[in-house]
RNA sequence: GUCCGGAUAGUGUAGCGGCCUAUCAUGAGGGCCUGUCGAGCCCCCGACCCGGGUUCAAAUCCCGGUCCGGACGCCA
């Protein structure tokens, strides 16, 4: 290929070596007599500078026609210069037009302009030029590297499940139907109870990190109509061991952030604070006086509103799991305690401004599954292929669901969970 | 889905009955300038979401639509 360098890579000690870089025309600052070109590349910008008295007239000529934002190869000399932004500027041999941009621009790369998030949406790929926003999905890109690793240090092993189903898995929330050839299809909501066969084939510790669909209506800064959700389920631990799993997954992502996203999170201008282990841990009950004691009004039994979770995570002030909830208001696979069935082994990790993942150790029994089913309101004949596990011996089992963009967005202290997603999925946006 | 707010050059904004031939920034086009780094200076280009109504007069007020933002609900 051409490029022998990203912008990053060259240093004032190269002075005198040639090099060529690839880029964006960033800004070009004609002052008459010297000429500024800008290029910037995925990792950082690189300083032209061409001199009038001394260029070649058709290299000069090719920089002053530039528009912004053309994608340029830049071959030159590195010369070492106090003056030029990380001490060396680049004196072209040749500057090569390889993609043209129109102007004007759909929207302001520099900084110099805001533009809107739907604007931004728009034209996200030119957005994606922007340093906030690359920086970002660099973080993106790390958080889920780091899960891997953890993951895969802890044992697990990681699955891919199908996306195209024939049921309606859990009930609660809606699903997109589809056509698949002659039959009506679902978009998964969840991998859950995919995992979950696996732990009766014998995986013992599983995660599958993949898009989720929800076909419900709403409207808000925090859902999407897909997401990415990083799923664990893990066999002959109960739900305790897999909020310990949890806890260190969060910390261990932090951490990593932290240390090698530091040019990232520096130019989001933030410092990240790693949350102390182990969390909080609270009672659904111990919610339910909280919220009460602020003034409140909540049924035993009702989920958490908004406002709630909201008055919960001021009084806690940092990440939190809510434990022991109403079995009513838990899909039918959270286990029941078996001296207190009205509560189960269910839990919810919470970030002070909203829900990041929930859990449960797992019913395992299959004569408890089919009748938790039942009792849910759902036709347990349509789970026949999920119900056959459980009858040829099924471990006793706990697992999670996390929420990638809420892990980001709360981690990064982002408003709108569109910002962490390249092209999000709302209820109005299908496109790009 | 409910409630509240909004829509003005490519982008981001000011104006909220007549002072609007619509503000400012950025940008585009042209010019000057040998150290810019959000370069500077001069000239110039470009906009009131759609439909109806009120009024002598509407960007501005009213009604409907479309789109956008926010809160809540649903949901994870």
């Amino acid at each position: 290929m051409i490029r022998t360098h990203y912008s990053t890579q060259i240093t004032p000690e190269m002075d005198g070596s040639s090099v060529t870089i690839c880029g964006w025309a960033h800004e070009i600052r004609d002052l008459g007599g010297i000429t500024f070109l800008i290029v910037r590349d995925r990792e950082g910008l690189a300083q032209v500078t061409l001199f009038k008295k001394t260029i070649d007239k058709n290299v000069l000529d090719i920089v002053r026609g530039l528009s912004r934002e053309s994608v340029v190869a830049v071959t030159g000399q590195v010369k070492k210069e106090a003056k030029a932004p990380n001490g060396y500027e680049l004196v072209p041999m040749s500057v090569t037009v390889l993609g043209k941009a129109e102007s004007p621009l759909p929207m302001d790369t520099t900084g110099k302009v805001d533009a809107d998030l739907d604007t931004r949406l728009d034209v996200r790929f030119m957005d994606m030029r922007r340093p906030g926003t690359k920086a970002i999905f660099r973080i993106r890109h790390l958080v889920l590297k780091s899960v891997r690793e953890f993951l895969d240090r802890e044992g697990f092993i990681e699955i891919i499940t199908p996306k195209i189903v024939a049921t309606a898995t859990e009930g609660g929330t809606a699903l997109f139907p589809m056509t698949y050839f002659e039959r009506e299809a679902f978009l998964n909501q969840s991998p859950q109870l995919f995992k979950q066969l696996m732990m009766s084939g014998g995986f013992d510790r599983v995660f599958e990190i993949g898009p989720i669909f929800r076909a419900e209506e709403h409207d808000t800064r925090k859902h999407l109509n897909e997401a990415i959700s990083i799923d664990t389920e893990a066999s002959f631990l109960d739900h305790e061991d897999v909020m310990v799993i949890l806890e260190n997954l969060i910390v261990y992502v932090y951490s990593n952030v932290a240390e090698r996203g530091t040019e990232y999170l520096k130019t989001l201008g933030m410092e990240l604070k790693i949350p102390d282990l182990p969390f909080k841990r609270i009672t659904y009950d111990e919610a339910v006086d909280i919220v009460r004691d602020s003034g409140e009004q909540i049924e035993w039994g009702d989920d958490l509103t908004t406002e709630s979770e909201h008055t919960i995570g001021k009084t806690i002030g940092e990440h939190y799991f809510i434990v022991d909830w109403p079995t009513k208001i838990k899909p039918f696979y959270a286990l029941p305690y078996e001296n207190k069935p009205e509560i189960c082994r269910a839990f919810d990790l919470m970030h002070p401004r909203m829900e990041l993942s929930s859990g449960a150790q797992r019913v395992h029994s299959y004569e408890l599954l089919r009748s938790r089913i039942e009792e849910q309101g759902l036709y347990a004949d349509g789970f026949d292929f999920y119900l056959k596990a459980f009858r040829y011996g099924m471990p006793p089992h706990s697992g999670w669901g996390l929420g990638l963009e809420r892990l980001i967005m709360t981690m990064l202290g982002i408003e709108n969970i569109r910002e962490v997603v390249l092209f999000p999925r709302d209820r109005r946006r299908l496109s790009p």
